[in-house]
DNA sequence: CTTAAAACCTAGTAAACCGATAGGATTATA
DNA sequence: TATAATCCTATCGGTTTACTAGGTTTTAAG
């Protein structure tokens, strides 16, 4: 499942790239206009500062805006960053990878190897589609 | 994240695939082979007999057979039993539908299309493997 | 008929995680 | 100086997860 705090940041991101200038955009016109709770917005804001997708100006006037262009920003990035590793097990994921400890053999398990194809149809998707191809679907 | 539930629940559906025979196989068998906490697989056991993949046998000498051949249960089956549904948000489950509240108009919600392509993806690859298929992969 | 082995059932529980909320500190603009 | 914005830390109620405990019931074997 996909967290409340992902799905938030993904649509703010695509919130901003859709305005045409590169103005600042404020956290709380968002959250209005996405139906987010503004302090929770707030703090995904923080984090995907933090992360490098977002510049930040304080102050009146000030606001979020966009680091990198749209069309640069895969999905897998975003995700990543704020949901953690795509795999559905540790044990097939690329950037978070982990051991299971019941599993000695991780060739042998069955799970494994239905996982990686699932990661790798996942990874596909969320690779092939860019921030640009989000915000201006329709 | 796939549940250890659901991961349990795959290793010993698929290690009772992997018997010759259909002599009933016990929760104790599995859970030692399969390094898997006896009294926690016993209740996954049971919620898999309870959802027609597995039939039991009670006292001594019984165990858990399977019901279906093994090439006709798919993984897609088993997961949306153990886990839940496979989209990752609730409004693009075919099974588990539900619809956001933050979201006026799905069909212009940028994360709503995204996750209806990983959705397929994923569908698409638990859907083609079988029991069979993952039992006797290597 | 007794004993052991197996499934079955109910309840509880510690820990982690989620989705916020609270309350301010800091910074910049007008 | 007032205001508007980000930034920061802490807390918190609820839910879920991964078990564990402690039995009851059923069946086969001796």
């Amino acid at each position: 499942m996909l967290s409340k705090k992902t799905k938030y940041g993904i649509k703010a991101l695509a919130y901003i790239a859709r305005k045409k200038d590169r103005k600042p955009v404020q956290a709380s016109e968002i959250s209005e206009s996405e139906n987010i709770s503004q302090k929770f917005l707030e703090s995904i804001m923080l984090e995907l500062r933090k992360s490098g997708f977002l510049g930040s100006k304080k102050g009146k006037g000030g606001g979020y805006y966009l680091i990198k262009e749209p069309r640069e920003i895969r999905m897998t990035a975003v995700i990543r960053v704020l949901e953690g590793p795509i795999a559905m097990v540790p044990c097939v994921s690329l950037n978070y990878y982990e051991k299971c400890d019941d599993c000695p053999d991780e060739n042998a398990c069955s799970v494994h190897k239905l996982m990686i194809q699932v990661r790798d149809a996942s990874l596909n998707v969320l690779g092939e589609n860019t921030l640009e191809d989000i915000a201006f679907t329709q």
